[in-house]
Parts: structure tokens; C-alpha cells; sequence
DNA sequence: AAGATAAGTTATCGTTGATAAGTTATCAAT
DNA sequence: ATTGATAACTTATCAACGATAACTTATCTT
């Protein structure tokens, strides 16, 4: 005996409106994927919540994995606006940096489950585990571009550091991994481990910006 | 049409040695975790390597969490071992702690799937989820504390650091999250996206261990 | 009114993890 | 030597999953 759908049914779209319903769709495997995370959130959940059957969802994505792709985009979206206000506003290329961390571990602690399907999702399909590193030269409408975007504008900044005199310890792109991998371990250990007696958070992202900042610069 | 099984037939085991199925289910999970993956390695898979219908894994293991728990012990055991030979062998508590880091780095690296079942796996069950951070205080029989203990041996050795003398910038315990993070970063980072061009592994590793120790000791 | 087609549906496929229920081999005690 | 108990299995089956094929229905254009 299936569970009946909770949801009301959705009245069929007009002609040339079915992008309308792609958004919801999005929506609400957004709420769902947020809710209870990429697998147990199902195709068929999704479509119960649209109001829709399931295969309609294959109308407007090819599977489920390309709704994640979407998604990943429209909230690494918000990030990448962020980084290039931080980009465009502070003049200090060191100072750049460490509001960058900032920028990226907030973030990430404020997303944690988005941050999770973008930047630790260990069962992912293939192309969505690659979407943190596409490389710009890649098609820029294809999605899953944020990540990678992110992390460029963090090896122009600390390009930007070196050619205004800092000397660094390793070449730019070497230091904006490190930075990247550093910032990251704060925010992956914050995320996955919610119930483990940290120290306060302020004080580990602080912290490890003091760090990595120290231990780059020569 | 099944794919017929490769695997010939196992006997039946006679009384008293269902211990050896047993360790033969667990050899086989674990070439096939190491093979394919956690997801992509199936109950039936696991049996026909085995020679054995499928059902019959249930007379070992409750389920499929069960028998990785089982392989994350048996593999962090060996670090454990690994980290505890460290502790006794090298006397300079700083030099202590960079060989922490590179042999948890290693291990890392050289144990993808197990290290992504305990330090990242955000959609495994939660029982798995929390296996790297149990603490002293929890059962030890208990499957999967591997990690905790580990983590315990570094706050151990910067604990012993700050009483050789020297003087940390921040409490034993925060140092000990803040190298963790660091490099766990980089384990974490190279293990979930191998295919981006990183830098030299060696060069991230010895990195982030001379950043570390720069930032954390006054 | 009629054809084209966008926007759906129902039915179904193969695969998954897991369970229920029955079977067979082995051992211990009579 | 037979019997009873039970360890060590098997076969059959379940519900849920992602995905597809094939069919229907509503809407727009001409």
C-alpha cells in the first residue's frame, strides 16, 4: 500500500510555460536535497512535492543528477558576487585574501548542506564530484562552474599579492591550495562533525587564517 | 538474462567455522570497496565473489554499514598502531607532531575509501557518520573508533609539546583541531577531487605542515 | 475544424538492500 | 544407529530506487 501523495496536484502548464515548472522542480528538490540530503531524496519525492508525476521530471532534466548541477550553480551564484564585491572594494591584496576566508568559511557554515553536495559529496556521480574544479577554460555556460570560479578568484588574489611586492613561499597557485585546503579543513570538520566539542568557531576560522596567511607569506 | 557468476561455489562451512566466512566476506567487501566504491559495491556482488548466495551476509553482518565499520576498524588499526610506534620512537615532541601529519596524511591518501567512510561520509547512516568522533568515554568494542582515537594521540603529543616548553599560540586542544583541519584539508581535497591539477602532492603535504607548526608555535 | 506538439500520464524495466521461510549438513546425546 | 537441535545455508520475495517506452490530453496555430 503506497503512501498517498500528501501534495495537491499540480494543474498542467499552458503552452511555452514549462520552464515555470522546471523552477519548481528546483525548488523543491532544493527544499528536499537541503532537507534530507542528495539520496534520500528521491525522484519521486521531488515529483510528489511538485504536485506531478515522476517521469515528468525527465521532461525538464535528464536526470537527477543534472537538478543537482543546477542547483549547485544558482547558490555558488550567490558566492561568486560576494568574492567579486570583496574583489572590488578592498584594496589591500593580504587584506583581499583574509576577507576572502572569511567570506568563503561564513559561507560555507551557512550552507552547510549545499557546501556538503559541492565540496564533499563522496558518492556523487562523476561530473557532479567535479564541479568544484572545472577549469576556466571550459564552456562557462555549462553547469557547475561556481566552484571553480571561486577558487580562480582566489589565485588572482594571491597573484595579485605577489606582483605587489609580497614575496610568497610558494607560487601562487600553490598558495591559494594550501589556503583553499586549510579554510576548507575548518569548515569540513565544522560541517561534519556539528556535535564534536570544537573550540569556537570564530577562534578556528580566525585562527587558521592567521595560519595560512603566516605561513605563505615570506 | 543474470549475469551468470564467475565465482565458483564456496562448500558450506562445517560447524563452529562460520568465523572463517565471515573474514572471507570482509576480504572480499573490502577489494571490492577498494575496487569500485562503497555505493557501486553491491550485497550480490560481495557474494558471488565469495561463492555464496546473498542472504547469506546477513548471517554475518546486519548489514551493509556493518561490514564497512568492520573494514574501518581493521584499517585504522594499523594507523593507530602506526601513530602510537611514532609516539614512542620519536623523542623531540615537534618533530612528533610533523610525523603525525605526514603518516596521517599518507594513510589517508593510501586508504581513500576508508578515510571518505570515516572523516567525510556525509550521507552514509549516521551510526557510520559519527564514527571518527567518538570519544574515550564510549564503549571501545564498539566499531568504528579508530578516528577518535587518533585525533586523542595529537592533542596528546602538543600537550606534551606545550610542557617541553614551548609556547603555543593557542591551548593544546584548539592546536591540535587547527593541524587536524589543515591536514585534513589536503587529505580531504586530493581524495574528493583527484582529478583536478593539483600540485605536487609532497609539496601540499610538507606544506601545510610547515604552515601549521609556523602558526601554531610562538 | 484539424494538425502539430508541449505537457503530461501509466505501465514497466532492471537493480538495489533486506527479510521470511524453508532446507541441508553437522554434531552431541542417547 | 537414530534422533533432536541447530549452524550454515538457499530460494523466493519484498518495497523502493532511477530511468524509459508508449500512450494521452490540453493548448496553440493555421
Amino acid at each position: 500500500m503506497a503512501v498517498p501523495s500528501t501534495a495537491v496536484a499540480s494543474s498542467r502548464k499552458k503552452r511555452g510555460e514549462g520552464h515555470t515548472r522546471r523552477e519548481e522542480i528546483l525548488q523543491a528538490a532544493k527544499e528536499l536535497f537541503l532537507e534530507a540530503g542528495y539520496d534520500a531524496t528521491t525522484i519521486r519525492r521531488i515529483a510528489d512535492r511538485v504536485g506531478v508525476s515522476a517521469p515528468a521530471l525527465y521532461l525538464y532534466f535528464h536526470d537527477k543528477e543534472a537538478m543537482m548541477l543546477a542547483l549547485c550553480d544558482q547558490t555558488f551564484g550567490h558566492l561568486v558576487e560576494h568574492v567579486a564585491f570583496i574583489e572590488k572594494t578592498v584594496s589591500d591584496p593580504l587584506d583581499c585574501v583574509r576577507q576572502f576566508g572569511e567570506a568563503y568559511a561564513r559561507f560555507g557554515l551557512e550552507h552547510p548542506d549545499e557546501y556538503r553536495l559541492v565540496f564533499m559529496g563522496n558518492n556523487m556521480p562523476e561530473s557532479v564530484r567535479k564541479v568544484g574544479h572545472r577549469m576556466a577554460t571550459d564552456d562557462p555556460t555549462r553547469p557547475g562552474v561556481g566552484g571553480a570560479i571561486v577558487f580562480s578568484r582566489l589565485v588572482a588574489m594571491l597573484s595579485r599579492l605577489e606582483a605587489s611586492g609580497v614575496k610568497l613561499n610558494y607560487p601562487p597557485d600553490t598558495c591559494a591550495e594550501l589556503c583553499w585546503m586549510g579554510i576548507h579543513g575548518v569548515v569540513a570538520a565544522l560541517i561534519m562533525k556539528p556535535d564534536f566539542p570544537w573550540s569556537n568557531r570564530e577562534t578556528l576560522i580566525k585562527g587558521m587564517l592567521d595560519i595560512v596567511v603566516k605561513g605563505l607569506v615570506r
